[in-house]
DNA sequence: CGTCGATTTGAAATCTATCAACGATGGTGG
DNA sequence: CCACCATCGTTGATAGATTTCAAATCGACG
């Protein structure tokens, strides 16, 4: 039931059996959304905890007038709605992408579970760190980038995130989204995400056959994209304090030309 | 030292005196920063809690080739650089804008406050909560309206954010930052910036002098902009509006046109 | 077969970036 | 006091990216 978010909590904070146990039996009420119904409409102080066990949702803000909504995140299987914290601003929600099964967790029951495992208090603060980093990622990737290298870098991190719950296939995913889901996450229209796609096509970069999407090579997309999986990656201990024995680090770093641009007063104590 | 934070985590979650007194007297070493210098080169798995005293800092992405950083958000006084959930990706930092004072809490000293006081301990959350809220208006708001609306939203939320800190006239405030770190934070071009804020000031939204930057009608630009305050509001408590009677600080503008942001204004405690 | 949603295409209107200047201002050092 | 420099704001011209509108195509499905 709640396999993935098992899965992807252990992945990003290493839980002890016990806890796991727990966490797979706790009381949950299933709940199924069809696509466009809204999860969560507004703010609920003391609602429940809801995971997404099947299916793809997104965090929507409603632009000013017609129905048009921005899409801010994605929540894939595993996905929290963001447990204790969440306070959205009126027009902040979620809707369902494709159909979806949602688990809702009493409240209680879930912060009993975080007293009687810290280890489980853990991962959930790593997942909530990692939410807040894709966000910051996004906003980065938004403005600055042309629209084929957003559309790229979308792609790739949904190729990364859905593999990592076990929806992708070797060289490729089957895309939940649809070309106006993906323009509106990107915040460009749905005519232009398909030339984007086009062009995408046309470089070689990705192949698409129905709601089938293969990248013939991660390694040229990622690059095109300037897709570094590092803020996707559970990366608890990842950057440890200071690498001092620390032997064959596989950290991929790049940031050669770090030097030029601004000069920079150095030297701080 | 910390009563920009103080008073903010007050209006996020009412605190005892007594939490509000052990915050203050925090043993704390002070850092000064001029602009451009970066506060936060790379993640620091156990650095010290950071907090912005005096100033204004950025958290900045730096973009693939050049010397140009995207800008991801913003740290006015009073804000954290969220210690232990920094985990960026590599080319992820903070940087000072105008000149900056920083204070560095010891992480045992802070941890063992946050035991010690739980209030103190749903403040920061309801205050990274805060922040991850601002992260997505930001999102929603970069790619679907025009630069113009972008634009005026930013303004109107750098006076809600500065004024919630005292650092606000009453119909306007000192902007700190220069068109250039504007143009970064929507991502657009300088030149662009400062076209926007050309059409801004004929519609008569804002009124430019020098660094001082004010409203005629924070109603119509507001509007203008699609702003609503509530993603800012302290809605920890039942939509108090903020009383002022400031007893504290009185504050008189100096220096009137003089700010070049690039010195800081020292004393007053 | 007809419908609906999703994808695709073309053409014109807008917006935005880029390049290359110029002007204003304040600070610095002679 | 003045020449000089650096930063910031401003302007114009042009190329490029993106939106919008309108319509055609395609596939799944009752």
């Amino acid at each position: 039931m709640l396999s993935a978010l098992v899965q992807k909590l252990d992945s990003l904070e290493p839980l002890s059996d016990e806890a796991m146990s727990r966490l797979a039996r706790l009381p949950v009420r299933l709940a199924n959304f069809v696509p466009h119904e809204e999860l969560v409409v507004e703010a609920r102080p003391r609602g429940d905890v809801r995971v997404v066990v099947e299916g793809v949702a997104a965090r929507v803000k409603l632009l000013d007038a017609g129905g048009r909504q921005a899409i801010l995140g994605l929540l894939l299987p595993g996905d929290v709605d963001d447990s204790d914290a969440f306070v959205e601003t009126l027009d902040h929600g979620i809707v369902a992408i494709t159909a979806c099964r949602i688990a809702q967790l009493p409240r209680l029951a879930f912060e009993q579970l975080l007293l009687d495992f810290p280890d489980v208090g853990r991962a959930f603060r790593r997942m909530a760190r990692q939410s807040e980093a894709i966000a910051r990622v996004w906003l980065a990737n938004m403005g600055q980038r042309s629209a084929d290298r957003q559309g790229a870098h979308l792609l790739c991190e949904l190729r990364t995130r859905l593999s990592a719950v076990g929806m992708g296939e070797s060289d490729g995913f089957t895309n939940p989204l649809t070309q106006e889901h993906l323009a509106n996450a990107l915040g460009i229209s749905a005519v232009h995400m398909n030339r984007v796609m086009q062009h995408l096509r046309e470089l070689g970069l990705i192949r698409v056959n129905g709601r089938l999407l293969r990248f013939p090579s991660a390694r040229k997309i990622e690059e095109y994209a300037g897709f570094d999986p590092a803020y996707l990656a559970a990366e608890g201990r990842a950057a440890a304090p200071n690498e001092e024995g620390n032997a064959g680090a596989p950290r991929r770093e790049r940031r050669a030309a770090a030097g030029d641009g601004h000069s920079i007063a150095v030297e701080r104590e």
